[in-house]
DNA sequence: AAATAATTATTGTTTTTCAATAATTTCTTT
DNA sequence: AAAGAAATTATTGAAAAACAATAATTATTT
């Protein structure tokens, strides 16, 4: 899986939980979970927004590309 | 809208087409010119995956949050 | 151990990607 | 300016996936 959602980094940073981001964000604390956990396929840009909002960050703080291999 | 995609800049410092780019991210023309002109909703991982191969690039590279305001 | 928070699982609805194609517009080159 | 190529827009349809809602399970904390 090549790329990485990294927002426990950021919520720790915050020292927010998943509870108040989910809220805050506008999603489920159940899909939030999934983005979280790297189970997600797709973000909306809704919800990317929300959440660069909610933890005062940019995409490519949550977001990493880890190529497979040296591919 | 508060999600930019920036993949112009990349292809020019890259010197790549839309076209070859397209090529090898395995999307179409009309697709790419679809995220590229920012008219996306969402991004399919495995997408943003492979253009940040095909660009060499990290997602920050390509994403920005924009803050419609000062909120 | 009890309570709280987070994750997983499931089902159904809605949204959105993406392909394929065609038409249009923009850009480039002669 | 004309011609050609490249990119964008538009449309339709299908497959994929977000997300809500709920419930159950698992972690975490007190």
């Amino acid at each position: 899986m090549a790329i990485i959602v990294n927002v426990d980094v950021m919520l720790a940073r915050r020292k927010m939980s998943s509870g108040e981001l989910a809220e805050k964000v506008g999603i489920s604390p159940a899909n939030l979970s999934i983005l979280k956990t790297g189970k997600a396929k797709a973000v909306r840009f809704t919800t990317l927004s929300a959440l660069c909002k909610a933890l005062d960050c940019q995409p490519g703080d949550l977001l990493e590309y880890q190529p497979d291999d040296g591919t």
